[in-house]
DNA sequence: TATTGTTATACTCTATAACTATA
DNA sequence: TATAGTTATAGAGTATAACAATA
């Protein structure tokens, strides 16, 4: 055995009798703390940017018309103070844009610039080469099949909440 | 589809050629950040400790000897500075204790105290239910496909180093 | 009164680099 | 010279709570 795998290999502390769930569970994490370890590296050096800022400007993406604050914080699953903070560090560097609301004037509707999109362009046409690189181990059936698998961790997750 | 649904389905963010990588990679990154919540607000609430406390403490249990600062620093992914300050807490709530390894004096081997190894038996034992709570949606064929799966994205993000 | 968003604050975790002591 | 560990520092990320403006 490595010593990268033996330094990876943090699952045998899973000693119980439920020692199944525990090893899925340092295995999953493990997985997602490599890639996730990776993408933020290739964010920072590349991009000179973070994780939040990437996955705001996603979230920005994806809907063109604009994303109220309110809206951003309940999809990137953090509390309001911080969306403010992230979206202030944007808009700073003209990548994207707070505009008022007719109508309710305590609303903001949050776009990415022209700018914003450019640069979110460039960012995820490298992101889509890490992540398909993470993959690449794994035949096309087999990324299906953990898909699936994950949808049901998922979809239990919400009905526990 | 629930507003929580809604809210955790970030998925859709996925769209170009390869956006089955890109939809696995957000599906994996969800489960786990719930997952990961979790744990976290209930070592928070229950418990009044860290993820990487609970981390170091576990690495300990496994190793009754004792292990060095830089085998932890290793095991836990992170830089030897972090460790230290961990270490530091544990050993001032006195959970854990570091003492001189004969021969060479740079060296501390860092073992759980008694008090430690009762205390991270009770977390311990919460953990496990909090974990055994997430994979419930599963069958146990379904625990061991992912845990398979799971296996081979893991082993490859070795490959890649 | 309730809601949207901001501000202020504090804390944990992390990496980096300079440093001490020992090998 | 190299290694084990510490210290100092800076920054990311987060939650909480008090606050202002508006509904």
């Amino acid at each position: 055995m490595s010593e990268l795998q033996e330094t990876l290999d943090m699952e045998a502390r899973a000693h119980s009798e439920h020692a199944q769930e525990l090893r899925l569970w340092l295995r999953l994490l493990t997985c997602s703390q490599l890639i996730e370890k990776r993408v933020r590296a290739g964010l920072r050096e590349h991009f000179d940017t973070t994780l939040p800022r990437f996955d705001l400007m996603a979230q920005l993406e994806r809907h063109p018309e604009g994303l109220k604050m309110k809206d951003l914080s309940h999809r990137l699953m953090v509390t309001g103070g911080n969306v403010t903070g992230i979206t202030d560090q944007l808009v700073a560097e003209g990548l994207v844009e707070r505009t008022g609301v007719e109508g309710d004037r305590r609303v903001f509707r949050v776009r990415l610039t022209e700018l914003g999109r450019r640069s979110f362009a460039d960012m995820a046409e490298q992101h889509e080469h890490w992540i398909v690189e993470a993959f690449e181990g794994l035949t096309p059936r087999e990324l299906e099949q953990l898909h699936r698998l994950l949808g049901k961790v998922k979809q239990y997750q919400k009905e526990l909440e």
